[in-house]
RNA sequence: GCCCCCAUCGUCUAGUGGCCUAGGACACCACCCUUUCAAGGUGGCGACGCGGAUUCGAACUCCGCUGGGGGCACCA
């Protein structure tokens, strides 16, 4: 069979331009499909965000499935790191993996036999074919091509075995593997949301192998089966699949769906460096920030704004509010740098937003690992609205609050030898006097008493307070004075500031 | 080496021929508020990579250059 020359006439290109308007019409289905690497990389997050999104967006649904067929690579049970970022962030799917479906199952490695049905039927009729090169041969053809300025990929060796030659290989032992055959001749042309139409001459695409030797499909024939399979209506996925996308093409044609679903290929995130996130040089784990206390609101609202936006001045997006104003048509075609900065920023804005009880019930695990002696979640409630202002992670209301849970507080030296002065402890010592006796206990109680002491004394409040603070908190930055006092409780303040009073200088 | 993509403040972006002396956000700086630190408020710094072409008029269109990125596996 003689498959060179172009698949697509001006009048085929036609048809498919038309085809974004018929899908308007079909239910739209996405799927996010990972590979189980054992935890969510924002990239990979942000990919899966988009495709729930234009899910929703459109009423259709979002699939989950498992790529699992490099399975040198996989780790025990490591879908699981990505379930779980993926309920982290709220992105839930209406079918897949753990949740079952009309088309399951959703793990590659549990759908050999229908992939190897389908190869077979792609060998028997011509549009793959066995290949026995081994992978030293290849290594040293590809070697060769480049040294002599040719391009890298498969050569073609295998295309037109001979019955004899075949019988030597299989006599040697040798496992064949199988590849798809690619036009030589012609333009395959891709239709892409995001970037529009490009064509791609033939003779620069090769052979790819669809079927390993040990009978596991690669990728790139077991994501398009599925995407057939799954009846995928839009594929959603970084930008460094597009340079694969004609092959995919040819394979969805082959698989007897001449119009490939519609692809929409992100933007890829980049490092302060410019380069493609590294899990080396970068924090990529979406684990990793929940661990270091970002809101899930904040990262979710901060992967959208990367590469997509609504309009010159909305920046703060609920899932909720995502989910209606999604569009592709919006999404970035360069580049975005992850800037850890505008994600704190956000992150803070969530969690001054919270609900004071909220923002105590997600600190408290937090609060919990410090191990403080007199940890305790009541005052931490009561705490709250202290610390919520003053934090862009969870990770830092531990010490923001930990002079609450308990009496060992340490003064901070450096302070305490600029602020502890003769003249400091004496105003220590007589306001330990003076708030004996005040009675309420109340930070407003508190205030009038100190403040009366400072102007008596000509006082600058900053003068006054500091040492104050540092004997109550152990520090010169601390969470509002006088409410920090009400809360730690009279006999526990006047303890603190008979001790330092006392203390040498 | 070959193929593809991309190009507006440091960063994320708005901008689809005149509304642009280019808007917003983060960061940065200053001031205000203030018991510290924050938060908040006000103001400031700061960009259309370069060269041609088209046009009465280009950030926006076309070409070239430069720069950046991605891809070329029996990885995904």
């Amino acid at each position: 069979m003689e498959l060179g020359g172009s698949y697509l006439t001006a009048k085929h290109r036609l048809q498919t331009n038309s085809r974004s308007i018929r899908r308007m019409s079909e239910s739209v289905r996405t799927r996010f499909a990972p590979s189980p690497t054992g935890f969510l990389h924002v990239g990979t997050a942000r990919t899966a965000l988009y495709s729930y999104l234009f899910a929703r967006r459109n009423g259709g649904q979002f699939v989950l499935r498992i790529e699992d067929t490099d399975t040198g690579r996989n780790v025990a049970d490591s879908a699981a790191g990505i379930v779980d970022g993926l309920r982290w962030l709220g992105l839930d799917w209406d079918e897949g993996y753990l949740k079952g479906g009309p088309q399951g199952p959703y793990v590659q490695t549990e759908r050999l036999d229908r992939y190897h049905a389908a190869v077979n039927a792609l060998v028997a009729h011509g549009d793959a074919y066995l290949c026995y090169c081994t992978n030293e041969e290849l290594e040293q053809r590809r070697q060769a091509a480049q040294a002599a300025g040719r391009p890298p990929g498969y050569d073609g060796h295998c295309r037109q075995l001979r019955p004899a030659q075949v019988r030597a290989y299989e006599a040697e032992g040798r496992k064949p593997a199988v590849r798809f055959r690619l036009p030589d001749k012609g333009e395959t042309v891709v239709e892409d949301l995001i970037r529009g139409t490009v064509p791609f001459d033939n003779a620069t695409l090769t052979d790819f192998v669809i079927l390993r030797a040990n009978g596991i499909p690669t990728y790139h024939f077991s994501a398009v089966y599925d995407d057939v399979d799954m009846g995928i209506t839009h594929v959603i996925r970084g930008e460094d699949l597009f340079p694969s996308t004609p092959k995919h093409v040819h394979v969805f044609r082959a698989l007897g769906r001449p119009t490939p679903p519609a692809f929409a290929h992100l933007p890829l995130i980049v490092g302060a460096d410019r380069r493609k996130l590294s899990k080396r040089r970068d924090k990529v784990s979406v684990q990793q920030f929940r661990d270091e206390g970002y809101l899930p609101e904040a990262m979710v609202n901060y992967l959208a704004l990367l590469g997509w936006s609504l309009d010159d001045h909305t920046e703060l997006f609920s899932l909720a509010d995502l989910e209606r104003v999604f569009s592709l048509e919006r999404v970035s075609r360069n580049p975005a740098a992850f800037d850890i900065k505008k994600l704190d920023a956000l992150n803070g804005h969530y969690l001054r937003q919270l609900p004071p009880a909220s923002f105590a019930a997600r600190a408290w695990p937090f609060v919990e690992a410090a191990a403080f002696p007199q940890a305790d979640q009541d005052l931490l409630a009561r705490a709250a609205p202290l610390v919520q202002e003053r934090v862009n992670h969870l990770t830092e209301v531990a010490g923001m609050v930990g002079f609450l849970f308990t009496d060992q507080v340490e003064l901070d030296q450096a302070a305490a030898a600029k602020v502890l002065t003769d003249d400091g402890r004496a105003f220590l010592a007589e306001a330990a006097a003076r708030l004996d006796k005040t009675d309420p206990w109340t930070a407003a109680g508190i205030e009038a008493t100190l403040r009366g002491l400072q102007t008596e004394r000509g006082l600058k409040p900053k003068t006054a307070f500091q040492p104050v603070r540092l004997a109550v908190t152990g520090r010169l930055v601390s969470p509002p004075l006088f409410e920090s006092m009400e809360l730690l409780g009279k006999p526990r303040c006047l303890a603190r500031l008979d001790r330092a009073a006392s203390a040498s200088g």
